[in-house]
DNA sequence: GCCAACGTTGGC
DNA sequence: GCCAACGTTGGC
């Protein structure tokens, strides 16, 4: 079992949004790697970190779990969704997403927080314009993230 | 709104 | 395959 950390802009999806909808595809991925962690390594039961992004108060709030494994992101089909890929095709798509399943929710551990906490200082967050939406976390981040609820 | 970082695109 | 131009992310 691993453990990640997913961003999310709080207009786009919220952790408020996932846990009213109780699970929800991780839709709108449009970064390679990204995809590619979620194709090929997020497992069912992996757990993941909300970080909420481009909003007034940046940082983790809350947690999720993998509720079902790589599948096609079905906004790449739908001309009407800014996600919309001209290049995928139902026999060929492009771009794979999980789906994720709320877990808890708690006051936000800040991103300022995070960086002024030394056991978390190696989080591949808090790497100087680190753009990836969806990055591996160690059992150790994981846990001394934890603690700070 | 600014701007640093960095991924993507496309001409060559 | 190189690399300049361009676009996006995201903290501030």
């Amino acid at each position: 079992m691993r453990y990640w950390l997913m961003k999310s802009e709080p207009e786009t999806f919220s952790i408020r949004d996932l846990k009213e909808k109780k699970r929800s595809g991780w839709d709108g991925v449009r970064n390679y790697q990204a995809r590619n962690f979620m194709r090929d390594e997020m497992k069912l039961g992996d757990l993941c970190l909300f970080y909420q992004s481009s909003c007034p108060e940046p940082g983790v709030v809350g947690v999720m779990k993998v509720s079902r494994e790589r599948h096609p992101d079905p906004t790449q089909f739908d001309p009407k969704s800014d996600y919309f890929d001209k290049r995928a095709s139902r026999e060929k798509p492009v771009w794979e997403m999980v789906e994720v399943e709320f877990v808890e929710e708690f006051p936000v551990i800040s991103l300022e927080k995070i960086r002024s906490t030394p056991t978390l200082k190696d989080m591949l967050i808090l790497r100087p314009g680190n753009r990836l939406s969806i990055t591996p976390v160690t059992p150790s981040e994981w846990k001394a993230l934890l603690a700070l609820r």
